[in-house]
DNA sequence: GGTACGATAGAACAGCGTTCGATAGAGATG
DNA sequence: CATCTCTATCGAACGCTGTTCTATCGTACC
């Protein structure tokens, strides 16, 4: 680990400078550009301009490198939450920071699959855990339920990321092949389902056909905070 | 991909003689032995007294040999929940089914990673689908509703077992730290923060310390099982 | 018996995370 | 000015992974 932080960069000619900060950042962008996959530390090193090792003294494996990069971006969504300023109720108040939370995500699917996984590196997570909380204690609930309301809605949030953060088939990631047609391939074949034995499927194949993720996430976080409302008694 | 599945168990002395179900419950078995990380092509086919390359006959990649295994124990999952005779309360029937689901996620959390990712082979995870619906074709719901209802629920199933499903970090696995230490240890440190920068998460660090998993998901599943129940004028 | 094909398997390949040992450079010390 | 120390860097190697190639065995059929 990195024990002095100070005038990091002060780059040689032949040997590569990094620091904690562009280490994250290219990180970052790697997952950015092409998902998890394409976050190597081959990859990375290149990026950085230096020598694979390298990027060991400042990360002890790729899995603090996930989590640490995870972090990272969650601070800025937490800025982003922070921002809110609360309003009276304080259902609408969690309602606004998921959907900023899961704003974040759309942007960077990836982000799912990490977030919230180990609060002793990620920080900010715990930090944004807190602020979701906060809303919670306006609430008139038990500390137990106030506790199991924050994990249901982290529960939706992680969920729908979830769902969001498989990586797509190459080809849709190529851009040969778009999210539409994507979404319309499954359709058609769950179309093409025995009426008889497939209903429900036949009942909602066009809606899924073309659906909008957002909206998705926004219909199940509604339904949590709609029973959270009935369970404080507002 | 096998073509001809009849009488695939005529073992030979030397050459192994594999199956379609023998691949996939020897891969499961591993799954549940010790996660993931143990399910390697070497491992497999050292387990089937085989080569590697064999079970390349059976499945396309590591991907398909995950999601058919995953649709594998799904099936079981799928008769249990199809077993559940319908009362009278749609509702009460969604939440029985997602209980049935949630415990086999408990036996095994590596499910939630796989589960639902491509139903094109996942064939029980489809039927699976059209069984969570079913009971809200009996709800005064919009097509749209009911679309977005049975998403609800998958999310929170889904986002519950994701918690699950993180390969503990190998201690707990090993048996040498429970994991009431562990949630212990991470509530510790919880309770060193300052009161006055984390009210909330002082509030509700004895309810963490020590949950229960199915309790949590349970309640989460209810606040949006009561969501539902309001939408649905009921 | 010969032939076609279902099914098996060993060896090799490229890529991954990770470790090792060497070493360059700046700042302090004599 | 020489030396010593500690931070930060890097190339090369290790063991493991999923995957592919090529060769082969064994059975069913004509």
């Amino acid at each position: 680990m990195p024990r002095h932080q100070n005038r990091a960069a002060a780059g040689g000619r032949r040997r590569a400078s990094h620091s904690m900060e562009s280490v994250l950042t290219e990180a970052v962008a790697l997952l950015d550009e092409a998902g998890p996959s394409a976050l190597t530390f081959r990859a990375l090193a290149q990026r950085l301009g230096g020598g694979v090792a390298s990027i060991y003294w400042y990360v002890a494996s790729k899995d603090e490198l996930l989590d640490r990069a995870t972090d990272h971006v969650i601070g800025g969504v937490l800025a982003e939450i922070e921002a809110i300023e609360p309003g009276g109720d304080p259902v609408d108040d969690l309602r606004a920071m998921s959907l900023t939370l899961f704003d974040a995500i759309l942007v960077r699917p990836w982000l799912g699959n990490y977030f919230m996984r180990n609060t002793d590196v990620q920080g900010n997570a715990l930090r944004l855990y807190e602020k979701l909380g906060e809303p919670t204690l306006r609430l008139k609930l038990t500390a137990r339920q106030r506790f199991h309301a924050v994990s249901a809605i982290t529960t939706v949030v992680v969920g729908s990321a979830v769902d969001l953060g498989q990586e797509p088939p190459q080809e849709v990631l190529d851009g040969a092949l778009g999210r539409d047609e994507f979404l319309g391939r499954f359709a058609a074949t769950w179309r093409e389902l025995d009426a008889q034995d497939f209903p429900f499927v036949h009942e909602i194949v066009d809606e899924f056909d073309g659906h909008d993720d957002i909206e998705q996430f926004r219909a199940a976080l509604d339904l949590t905070l709609a029973g959270l409302r009935l369970q404080a008694g507002a």
